[in-house]
DNA sequence: TCTGGGGTCCTAGGACCC
DNA sequence: TCTGGGGTCCTAGGACCC
């Protein structure tokens, strides 16, 4: 299916997947913790300084809005996963141990493991802070002379120098699937996890993959699985057993044909090494809801703070953007969005804060909010952020 | 048990221009 | 003067991912 096409060269992808990466990043810091549930989540200050008394908070009693970012496998093992409330969390496992996010500290392992990798495969495509696709196709043929003759067994010898690089350098352990492209790869490096290599060859994806969950597959997420469900499809297997019409027919041109291709695991998609970013923007969901009008300073002041924080981030990395954005979650998750175009791109906080206030001029104001967030997008890459002065040339 | 913060991509309608 | 079609930008919302 993948190598249909013969002159098209076989391609060898790595999907990396830190384990755990969070929590063991946490656990590097606390070794104390190891064999005992944790989860990292929550914004307490508290629970940071009990835990540099040694004195560690547990979820017990936990109040709050904030939800699980990682869990070690054995808070997971009592059901507590990603994404889950702290407060549903703390039922399940209430002697878990919840520790402050430390992103700090998990950007830094983040750059070392990449780094790690690279020395061995340069061609890495960053998938946010604990991920990667790998490109192994100029590894495995260079090494066809002195390595093993099966190009899928060279590949995943590269993949056991990463994992043992990325630990060297790190001390973490990764997960890493092998397969001809990245939608395959994403699934395989869940199938052995923590600390394994798992390779799909293109024969494999009829009995590896197709008994999978269709939810497996990365893009599609809990709206277009509950619809799979009623339509009676569950398994990869089922959903690539579909016409593509039909798919089409249920999920539009361009999402049912995808649909079609990714259950029969076929992905063109390349390892992308660099590329700009869209927007930056910055959020803040607060401890209880705000009134538009009893807490109106409260509010202005939040408002323009996170102006001034997308503007530094601007600043920082050089971008000048020309949307401005806004978003308000209300008290019953209702979410709006405002933008305005402005006339040249801009990375000052004054003039992000007064296009932004023009989005929210047009925004009801009737309920409680819960979420307050400003978005800079059309962003310009630095270089082309030249200053566009005010004052005429000649006078 | 009510659901964080930082992103990307897609769709769709209307404005506007050629 | 009327009609048509295509391309691009702007805006709003939503799905999805880590």
């Amino acid at each position: 299916m993948e190598s249909a096409n013969p002159a098209r060269p076989a391609r060898y992808i790595a999907h990396l997947d830190m384990d755990a990466f969070y929590a063991s990043v946490e656990l590097l810091r606390y070794p104390q913790l190891r064999g005992r549930p944790v989860v990292v989540g929550g914004r307490r200050r508290s629970a940071q300084e009990q835990a540099d008394d040694g004195i560690f908070a547990t979820l017990r009693g936990y109040t709050g809005r904030g939800v699980v970012t990682t869990s070690t496998y054995e808070a997971r093992a009592l059901g507590v996963f990603s994404a889950m409330g702290l407060m549903k969390a703390a039922k399940l496992a209430p002697d878990a141990v919840l520790l402050p996010a430390d992103f700090d500290a998990y950007r830094k392992y983040s750059r070392m493991f990449k780094e790690a990798v690279r020395a061995i495969a340069p061609q890495v495509e960053d998938r946010g802070i604990d991920e990667i696709y790998i490109d192994l196709s100029e590894g495995v043929a260079a090494s066809a002379a002195e390595g093993a003759p099966d190009p899928w067994a060279r590949a995943r010898a590269l993949a056991l120098d990463i994992q043992r690089a990325v630990r060297e350098a790190t001390g973490l352990s990764c997960s890493i699937g092998i397969t001809p492209n990245k939608l395959l790869s994403k699934i395989a490096s869940e199938l052995n996890k923590p600390g394994g290599i798992s390779v799909i060859r293109p024969d494999d994806v009829r009995g590896v993959v197709w008994p999978l969950a269709a939810r497996k597959i990365n893009g599609i997420g809990p709206k277009a699985n509950a619809k799979l469900e009623r339509l009676g499809v569950t398994t990869i297997g089922e959903l690539a057993r579909k016409d593509e019409a039909w798919l089409v027919e249920q999920f539009g041109r361009s999402h049912g044909a995808w649909m079609h291709r990714a259950a029969r695991g076929e992905d063109d998609r390349p390892v992308v090494t660099w590329s700009e970013p869209k927007s930056i923007s910055r959020e803040t969901t607060f401890e209880d809801d705000l009134h538009p009008v009893r807490d109106r300073a409260r509010l202005t002041t939040i408002f323009t703070e996170l102006c001034r924080r997308v503007a530094d981030d601007l600043q920082r990395k050089g971008y000048a953007g020309k949307t401005i954005g806004l978003k308000i979650r209300y008290e019953n998750f209702q979410t709006v969005t405002r933008d305005l175009t402005i006339d040249s791109p801009t990375q000052d906080a004054t003039a992000i804060r007064r296009a932004a206030g023009e989005c929210l001029k047009r925004v009801p104001l009737d309920r409680r909010i819960r979420l307050l967030g400003v978005r800079v997008g059309a962003l310009s890459p630095p270089g082309a952020v030249t200053e566009v002065h005010a004052v005429p040339l000649f006078d």
